[in-house]
DNA sequence: AACGCTAATGCGAACCAGTCGCAACAGTCA
DNA sequence: TGACTGTTGCGACTGGTTCGCATTAGCGTT
């Protein structure tokens, strides 16, 4: 998912017009997420970018997770008691089911929940800035 | 909200039919709780229990929400990038809508959507073991 | 190609919610 | 009242994440 069709040049054009620099680091953290086809939390981002570049520290992931959340680019999700993990901003959004007994994480989207979201909001006077909706699922045994 | 109506004894034995021994602390935090019209978090509650008995210890608010909370007596939330927050199970199932600019929770309930997140898991080969919903909200400024 | 401004980095210390080990304590039931 | 054993307070500890600071290095400029 997520930019991975984006060649490394347009990862750096990305970085830049948020007007950020495009360091090593940077750039090796920026591959780990267009690439990855999961979810990885902030200790695993770290050690795959430590392959590209031995020299990225935790705290600069973590630094770069925070600016490219702000800046929209890519999305943090705290499941329920496990670190938080992230995915790069490009798929339209969906929210997730998270497999219990395997921690793995299934995207999807309902437009008819959303609308019902912001139906409830506005009967309580409120509008919707963000929301988080998860569902804690088991595989069904019986598929049938 | 929550056992609100129950007096102190009726209390008690919810905790001893939980197997679990009555003793003064837990009977300050349950009252707490009961008592509590919002969504303390542990050192909320830990402070209003102090009030009532100034020998709860932090680590005996958190070791017996942790116990209350398996036994389904009590209902822990972690909302967005703040401490858990707790409410008695006694109020049937909700969510929540939290105003993002004073903190403030209001709880509401969809069947509608409970619906929908069910026929989605089933979709995708899951069945539902638990959800989490949060409307991160504002209030609206256009009253309208 | 070296220059300079300043953002970004690595390191380790700090932070914070929450948990744990342990000896002292106190419900509960006989 | 006694004894068994669950609970407690304390302080140490954990794990994820953030911060302070001196150093390094993008990148627009000369």
């Amino acid at each position: 998912m997520a930019y991975a069709n984006k060649l490394k040049d347009d990862l750096d054009d990305a970085l830049r017009e948020a007007g950020l620099r495009v360091t090593r680091q940077r750039a090796a953290i920026v591959k780990v997420l267009t690439e990855a086809e999961d979810h990885p939390d902030a200790h695993e981002v770290h050690r795959r970018a430590s392959e590209i570049d031995n020299t990225v520290s935790l705290a600069t992931v973590y630094r770069t997770l925070a600016v490219l959340s702000d800046k929209g680019i890519v999305h943090r999700h705290a499941f329920e008691g496990a670190p938080a993990r992230f995915e790069t901003a490009d798929a339209p959004h969906h929210d997730h089911i998270i497999d219990v007994d395997t921690g793995a994480v299934v995207e999807f989207a309902s437009a008819e929940i959303e609308r019902l979201q912001r139906e409830i909001a506005r009967q309580h006077g409120f509008e919707v800035v963000s929301h988080r909706l998860e569902l804690y699922c088991r595989r069904r045994k019986d598929k049938r």
